[in-house]
DNA sequence: CATGAATGAGTGTTCATTCAT
DNA sequence: AATGAATGAACACTCATTCAT
């Protein structure tokens, strides 16, 4: 309603944000050197000058496209662990299924790719995403470990490696799509490769042995 | 004797792999596009035009750097597959401690994020790292995952799927190292890793559970 | 008016032609080779890299300088053929003449020397060069010497090659200026010259003798 | 014999005519600048550094390349002015087909071009190249046309600037051959090219009309 | 005498950033 | 707010020149 009557105020409002998603779009395309400002905006549909009315520099742009992608991920996660009432290789399934609904199969795919191509040019873009995205995740997998354990339904396995070994094989598939893979490597259909992670990781998993 | 005689000589000689490891640390340290040349030239202590008598160009220095760091390892990790005469998890757990030894405790484990980060823009060298270092990397564990499935020692998992499965969190812990883990973000001991990585993998590959 | 409320834009328009004025200079000057694009753009009070909003690379830069000062000469001077009543030879005489005004007397007398000694280097623009200025001119003396021919002014000569060989001496003046004259060579008054040819010419080529 | 007897001492000395016999190939080629040192010692199958040990600079061979090239053009013209006995058309049509035969048809037929090329970065060898050949060809020039004026033979034309006219199309046609003539323009065949010039300015010439 | 590895100043080109309009 | 013309620092690459062997 009002979006309509005010169309030129609600542009206002919605510059940065469609000036980021085109960032995002062409930073995850040719990484952070290889895109110019030029395309940005073009891709955007405004001028090049128009960019600086918004962020101090192509540094600030980046910024604010990695903090703007993060807040989605970051609601993704939460609340199903406490109120899960189920086995908790079911939990570790869903979990990371369902972060594959939300992530990777969105625009925000990207991101990490990006993250992790940039990390070392940008410490404390770097050091901001560790603190608001990983180390929640980690959290959110350690507490489904522990859980796994405390229940009987996990080997002791060394959790905090665990964490990562698990969520890895996740990472992974979206960096080399990305990377890698948009160059003609073959890499493997989503829903095959989490079925097997997910096989071979609960099997790895799992106490005794009995046809998982 | 000989190399007092002819000191040039032995400098020409020498010159490229010199070239190519100062390329190699400032290609890990600040990516491709964010190393220049004289930066490169500095490093191995000779001016930027003699980098052009050995390299044709920047991509050309950046493809000799994979070649000669890679490829070798690649091609001594076959022959163990073929004359390993143990049992497959051994054999597993063999190569990727080796594969290790060789690149990820060594100056080329930042080779992995490198070829990610820059693989996007330049396609023909990630074509020539995927047909020399990609696919055969696969055959690699294809053959082992095989045996082990011939030999009755492996389940009967999807062959194609478990290689990146089970390579992911090998490669992601150098991606890691390389990126985020660079800033100030916990990583891991490699042992640790390495060990619980093999627990789990050779315990979800298992075909039956009596103390892997 | 309009000009002083948009100065800016009047700018733009003008810039092409400031740069390809200034670029016309150096190139005379010092050759395609020796002129940097430096010289150029501080010539035309600009920045080096303004010179690239208007043209892609130094070769483009070369073109437009030849497009814009020569073509529209040579159209202009096809006109003139077509509405002559009088005799041929002063219809010779007069397109040399003209020719000698709107590019001997003015800056774009160097092009000719100029585009001899670039020709080499710039096959591109050679032939180029030759479609759009003379093959044309060519055709332009050819026309006048078939007609001179047809009305029986003319001897029967060998129109192809004639047309060549009464075109030289007047080429040959302005590349002699840019040359060996510019160096302390004695060179001539250009009516003088263009008398004693036009003089010579046309008695040779006359085909009966009672004062030319 | 001696040849034969002493190759290494005649190379020795043929060394600097063998290296300006390059170096003239390729500047006539690709002009001064466009010529690479590499390329001239490796056309003359030395080593680059060899070059230095006969010409000081790049401008030094340069100016070797001409003054060895015009020793034999030097050579061409004398004599045969002072002893002809037949008409002054005869002498004037035998000496320009005569200067062909030495230059136009010689390896030193690319000297011309060169030299007006390259008259406006060398001024001071363009000065010595007019001292030593120009001047003396016109002197030959205009020796035959006041001779050819005071036997009654021509018309009194402007004799210093009819010498000029007169070689222009000859000395031209070399000049193309080097230039846009390599590059596709059609070119023409040096025969009749010469035949139709001599039969125009014989022609223009004449002080009476009866069928040249 | 001859080599060719090494140099480093120089130049074409790109692109983030600025600012007058 | 928005533009886009202009800037100039930065960098890949070339090549004449040097010099240790």
């Amino acid at each position: 309603m009002e979006a309509l009557a005010h169309p030129r105020q609600r542009r206002k409002e919605a510059r940065p944000a469609e000036l980021t998603a085109a960032a995002l779009e062409l930073f995850v395309e040719k990484g952070f050197a290889g895109s110019r400002l030029d395309d940005v905006a073009a891709r955007a549909g405004v001028s090049k000058g128009t960019l600086y009315l918004y962020f101090d520099s192509k540094e600030a742009l980046f910024k604010a496209v990695i903090q703007e992608g993060i807040v989605p991920i970051l609601e993704a996660g939460a609340g199903m662990v406490d109120s899960f009432t189920g086995g908790s290789a079911d939990l570790l399934r869903g979990v990371i299924l369902e972060w594959w609904k939300r992530i990777g199969a969105t625009s925000l795919a990207g991101v990490p790719k990006l993250m992790i191509s940039e990390a070392g040019n940008f410490p404390e873009l770097a050091a901001y995403y560790n603190d608001t995205v990983i180390i929640r995740g980690r959290e959110l997998l350690r507490r489904i470990l522990q859980r796994g354990i405390a229940r009987g339904e996990f080997r002791a396995v060394d959790v905090e490696t665990a964490i990562d070994v698990i969520f890895a094989p996740v990472l992974m598939m979206l960096v080399w799509r990305y990377s890698l893979g948009a160059c003609g490597c073959g890499s493997h259909d989503p829903a095959t490769y989490l079925r097997t992670h997910l096989d071979l990781a609960l099997n790895g998993l799992a106490v005794a042995k009995e046809q998982t």
